[in-house]
DNA sequence: TTCATTTCTTGATTTCAGTCAAGTCAGTGT
DNA sequence: ACACTGACTTGACTGAAATCAAGAAATGAA
C-alpha cells in the first residue's frame, strides 16, 4: 500500500523494525481525514496519541487573552503530538488544528504500550518525542530574531512555504514586522 | 531505612506502586555521594540515568564562548535528568554539576527498561520526565522578566533560597541587574 | 471587472531590558 | 585592622525589537 510505505520510510529513520514489526504498527494505527480548521485536540483534552501527517498541515496554538499564540507547526511526512500533554497525560494547554485538508495516521498511547509489551523493540517509538525535545533547546531566549529565522530556514525550510508569515512570526515569538524585515535582507 | 522512605514519598507522587514494587526500584537504584563542584554528567556524554536528590543541589549549564549559561536548577527531594539527552540517548549539550555536597540516587535507563519488562506498572517512571516538559512551556519568550520571576516564586520558591541571584538570573535568561530590580519591587 | 479583505512591507517612534559603571556590603585571609 | 574578593544594588545610557501607522500587494468574492 502507498500510505504504508510512506509511513515505513519515516519509521525507518527512528528505529530498526522488521517487516512483521511494521505490520504490527500499522495494525494498531488509525487512518483519519480532517478538513481545514478541524480540531484534532482541544485545549483541556489529554493528548493520548501520536500522529503522522500523510498529507496536509497542522498547527498548535495557545489562547492568550485575545489572540492565538502559535506553539508548533507541522507539515506532511512528520510525526507530531502535544509533547507535554502526552508525556504527563494531563490536559493540554494547546489546541491542535488542521491548517489544510489533511490525512493522518494515529497511534494511541494504549497501542504503543501494547506494542512495547509485545517487544522492547517498540521502545524506539519513544524517539518520536525527540524533535520536540531538541527544538526546545533553541527557542529559549538566547537566540536573536535573525538567528531564529536562520535556524528555521536551515532545519525546517518547508514551514516557510507552508504557512503565512504571521504564523511563523508567532511561532518564533517575534512581531510579523520584524520577520518581514529579516526576510527582506535575504 | 531513612533514605528509602524519602524516595518512596517522592515516588508516590508520580505513580501507584506496591511495597514490592518500591523494593524493586530500590534494588536497581545506586546511592552516590558527590562533593561541591563534582561533575555528574559532562557535555558530550549521554545522560543514561535519572537522579533523585536526597541532599544537596545541582545545576545544568551550557558553555557559550566564555560563560556558563544555566539551563536547569535542582534542589533536594527532586528528580532530575538531562531531558534532551536522555530521551534521544545522544550526547548532552549541557554539563551537570553539584552546587553543594550532595547525596543522590541513580536509576539508569537499563534498569528502567528491565523494570518495565517485569511490569508495565513501571511505565509510570516515565512521568519523571514531566517537570522538564512542563517547564519548557513557560520559558519561551512570551514571558516578561517580571512574569518569569513570579512564576519561579510561585512554583519553585526553594530555588530562590538555594542559589545565588546570578545563577537564577542566568536560568531565567535575564541580566542579574534586571532580576535585582524586579526583586527590589517585592 | 470592481470592491473588499487579508497579507505583507516600510517608516517613525517608543519602550524595556541589556550594558556599562560605580558603589555598598558581607565574608575571608593576612 | 586591613585589604581583597565576590554578591548584590543602583543609576545612566544604549540599542534592538515592539508598537503604531500608513500604504502596497495579493487574494477572494460578487
Amino acid at each position: 500500500m502507498e500510505q504504508q510505505s510512506i509511513v515505513n520510510k519515516a519509521l525507518e529513520k527512528i528505529g530498526d523494525f522488521s517487516a512483521s514489526e511494521f505490520n504490527m504498527i500499522h495494525a494498531h494505527a488509525q487512518f483519519r481525514q480532517l478538513k481545514k480548521n478541524d480540531i484534532l485536540l482541544k485545549e483541556g483534552q489529554v493528548c493520548s496519541a501520536i500522529y503522522f501527517i500523510i498529507k496536509g498541515a497542522f498547527y498548535q496554538y495557545r489562547m492568550n487573552d485575545v489572540d492565538e499564540n502559535i506553539i508548533e507547526l507541522h507539515v506532511d511526512n512528520e510525526w507530531f503530538l502535544n509533547n507535554t500533554s502526552f508525556i504527563t497525560q494531563k490536559p493540554s494547554f494547546d489546541t491542535i488544528k488542521a491548517y489544510a485538508d489533511s490525512e493522518i495516521l494515529e497511534l494511541n498511547i494504549h497501542s504503543i504500550h501494547k506494542l512495547i509489551e509485545i517487544s522492547p523493540v517498540f521502545f524506539q517509538l519513544g524517539k518520536l518525542l525527540q524533535p520536540a525535545a531538541v527544538r526546545t533547546q533553541f527557542f529559549d531566549n538566547t537566540m536573536t530574531p535573525a538567528e531564529k529565522y536562520n535556524y528555521v530556514l536551515e532545519h525546517r525550510p518547508r514551514l516557510l512555504q507552508s504557512f503565512p508569515l504571521k504564523y511563523i512570526a508567532s511561532y518564533l515569538k517575534m512581531a510579523p514586522e520584524t520577520l518581514s524585515r529579516i526576510r527582506g535582507k535575504h
